[in-house]
DNA sequence: CTGTTAGCGCATTCAA
DNA sequence: TTGAATGCGCTAACAG
């Protein structure tokens, strides 16, 4: 005996089955894929035989003859940001519902490994793919989706690239935001605006624009400010926009990592939330509500993103041509301590 | 012309490239491969008709031929939970350095849903799983594993079942903890010990008792209560404990999501942290900081978790077989106000 | 309803 | 250093 030459169990093939159980091929085949066109008997003697021999088809050769691959690749920025894993979980109980696995790929905020996932996920891994909070330009994307599996975009706005988009309305969100702090009085506000790179951050900046302008008033681009979509993005961007504007007496953030961010830097400054400045955040992610003062925020249905996405995705896959193809969510103005 | 009937630009083959470049498929796997067994010019004309042609190996038919997917299965109990996405993407991180993609599958804190994934992956779509928070038992996962691809368990202590184990010292954590916690002079100590089915919050109950055991005390099963690993979880926990056991004067709790819950409750029951009750929490994250009062915890590199997950798995496929089994990560305890 | 014949696009033998 | 033959495990297209 040599030791431990575990001799790995070769896989059962659909061929043996075949054999075991006295049909053809393409009658465990047809078993396999639930074709109707085939008698009950045959049917239960195949499922007893697989059983028995504990059959699992491999899905690699399923996807080489039959070109799907029942993957579809989720890209997301970050996925250790709070706003991507709700919409990795809802994507991934869709897909999984339909037999569909989930790749994920992360980008960490970066365009050129964006752009590598992208090529990567190109190379016949996946069926479709959902783009999460690209960075990318839409020039680039969509050479980059040219020749690529289907792909829906999320927070993109519909612009002919990809098969469709889900998106939060985001200007709309941003601008019920601008009122709310119009209306409770505030006349200064800062933008802590995100990455320059974000398309839902200009979005926002849009919205914040627009709701300047419907009460008589204008943006000053010198109180936007990018930056990265974290806490300590929004504790720098805070901190450079208060330093150079003690004047402000609000501040609006890209999202509530930001917001916290900028809360802290509040504190540090000796400024009062809400007295001095109010600050609001987006996306209302379970931080919002716990740090002091609670976030005023936008409520983004984040899970829900996903399952649309995902659902478009599926959608497009079987087949369908007639779906929405610009998903719109509507978010909700949560309002709380720092920014009543 | 037909109109709209966009002809799907059919793939470029391999096969295409060897005839265009005038050399045999075999020729052409060879510079895929970075074989050296070819000569440098043979090589840049084939990168040139490769690059050309924008010819991708498919990773299907290669995963066919070669019985490698290139793929490795990531089995989180719940995304959303933010102790896994620094996992995932640690993961992630080292296993695209290798060339790997990750498949993200979540079980929802649902044991079915667990074996289910288990399952799915089996179907020789993955190369290796890495399986994190299980909610099976022992025994449950080595019979859904005999016959899997190689898998590295995170947070179990190896038993001989998969290729290896990553985990946090936790019963050595929790021990350090309720040292605290006595040190400061708390007696009597609730447990909110998570689900009943994770083996590290076993484990943190264990290490919890060696450490009152090591005070002459020993842990009152009555005062330990399993619960959801989320904030409501902690809630109820702490609401079920303290009405019970009004002379608690600390609560240890299973992660920091509980340990929020917990703070919750005491805010609502009038309970002042940590004047009248300690409460510590673990996992350290993001949100530990920024709770009032923050929160004391015990800090667990949870990226770098994933990372040597992923890195164990990648040394088993590459056929080594002489590395750590089991590595234990030492967490570290973050003293803040809610037990000082 | 069932079987037969062909591949899917590559890597893995060999042999030259 | 290169090439030719063979087959991975399954589905597709056609017969019967």
């Amino acid at each position: 005996m040599s030791p431990a030459l575990s001799t790995k169990p070769r896989r059962v093939t659909l061929a043996e089955v075949a054999c075991e159980a006295g049909v053809s091929q393409q009658t465990v085949s047809r078993v396999l894929n639930n074709k109707n066109e085939i008698s009950e008997t045959t049917r239960q003697r195949v499922l007893e035989v697989i059983e028995r021999l504990h059959f699992h088809p491999s899905r690699t050769a399923r996807g080489l003859a039959s070109h799907k691959t029942l993957g579809i690749g989720l890209i997301v920025a970050d996925i250790t940001n709070p706003f991507f894993p709700p919409i990795a979980r809802g994507a991934e109980d869709v897909a999984r519902t339909a037999g569909y696995s989930l790749l994920l790929c992360n980008t960490n905020e970066d365009p050129a490994r964006e752009a590598d996932a992208l090529r990567t996920l190109n190379s016949e891994m996946v069926d479709g793919i959902v783009l999460c909070g690209s960075r990318l330009s839409p020039g680039d994307v969509g050479a980059l989706l040219a020749g690529s599996p289907p792909a829906v975009l999320v927070n993109r706005n519909y612009t002919g690239i990809g098969v469709g988009c889900v998106r939060a309305d985001d200007a709309g969100g941003a601008m019920t935001q601008v009122r709310h702090l119009l209306n409770s009085g505030r006349r200064k506000i800062g933008f802590l605006s995100g990455p320059a790179a974000s398309h839902s951050g200009r979005e926002r900046v849009r919205g914040c624009a627009a709701g300047l302008e419907a009460a008589g008033l204008a943006l000053d681009p010198a109180l936007a400010v990018a930056c990265h979509p974290s806490v300590d993005g929004g504790r720098k961007a805070a901190a450079a926009l208060l330093s150079g504007h003690p004047d402000l007496d609000a501040l609006y953030c890209y999202n509530d990592l930001v917001a916290v961010g900028a809360l802290q830097t509040c504190a540090r400054l000796g400024r009062r939330v809400p007295e001095d400045v109010a600050v609001v955040g987006c996306d209302d992610i379970l931080l919002a509500d716990m740090v002091v003062p609670a976030l005023t925020t936008l409520r983004v249905d984040k899970e829900e993103i996903g399952k649309r996405a995902m659902h478009m995705m599926l959608l497009h896959l079987s087949g369908a041509s007639d779906y929405e193809r610009d998903v719109v969510i509507q978010p909700e103005l949560v309002i709380r301590a720092s920014a009543p």
